[in-house]
DNA sequence: CGGTATCCTCGAAGATACTG
DNA sequence: CAGTATCTTCGAGGATACCG
């Protein structure tokens, strides 16, 4: 029992969200936006609604598969809306950010700026094929 | 040659860095400091420098692999700075970041208080065992 | 048009043991 | 103290084909 004095006593606190732990608050925030396609998605969506294809064209590397499963992620994080706007095909489909998905716009704006300005350094700007 | 005009003739630019190419500027930021733990690390490094082991001590759920591979990545990519002050064991490392990394600060506090934000409502703190 | 279904690859991350 | 070495697991993401 002596030893309990050279344990290291310091406690740890971290956030648990639905059985999920958080060493951070950033920890928090990057599973919102985490992956290689979200905040790519969500920043295109910021000036207003797009349909599936204009996401695409605006992705030319991502697939329809992965598209698709991080669209509907987001949608299940309550950061994006799907609406359906016709009943027969060719399907109307429209995707825009929820007021929770807006409050990430300046986070978002504040992404891309940093990326812009290491770009300006590091970065050549070229026109895929 | 007509149908050409039926093409989408929109050309999509991409920034290119090092044979890797970003469609977004916010995918050059999230390369940086994407993935699991790197913004942990980062937020913890941005009052000071910081020993490997007080870096555990914050981080109870990270292997010591996973925390070394993030380490030397962020060495690496010129984000922090490692400095060892011992020649023989017990040694002695400090890491902090450099003036590259301390321009993502701004940007890791935002991140953070976003977190914080959504913890208010979404999340409860419990005390690690 | 706006997706799913299926199968597959690959790298991030973990577990555990060992070392200068 | 501050890691590295090995091995393994797991899931994000990709390729391709098909569907309402």
């Amino acid at each position: 029992m002596d030893s309990i004095k050279f344990m290291d006593t310091r406690a740890k606190e971290v956030y648990k969200i639905q059985d999920k732990f958080y060493p951070c608050s950033t920890s928090i925030t990057m599973d919102f936006i985490g992956g290689k396609w979200k905040t790519v998605i969500l920043f295109y969506l910021k000036d207003g609604c797009k349909r599936y294809n204009e996401l695409r064209k605006e992705m030319p590397m991502v697939t329809e598969r992965t598209l698709s499963l991080q669209l509907k992620q987001l949608e299940d994080d309550g950061v994006i809306r799907r609406e359906v706007h016709t009943l027969k095909p060719p399907l109307k489909v429209e995707y825009s950010l929820t007021d929770f998905g807006k409050s990430l716009i300046p986070l978002l704006e504040m992404i891309a700026q940093w990326g812009r300005d290491v770009a300006k350094d590091k970065a050549e700007v070229v026109t895929m094929p």
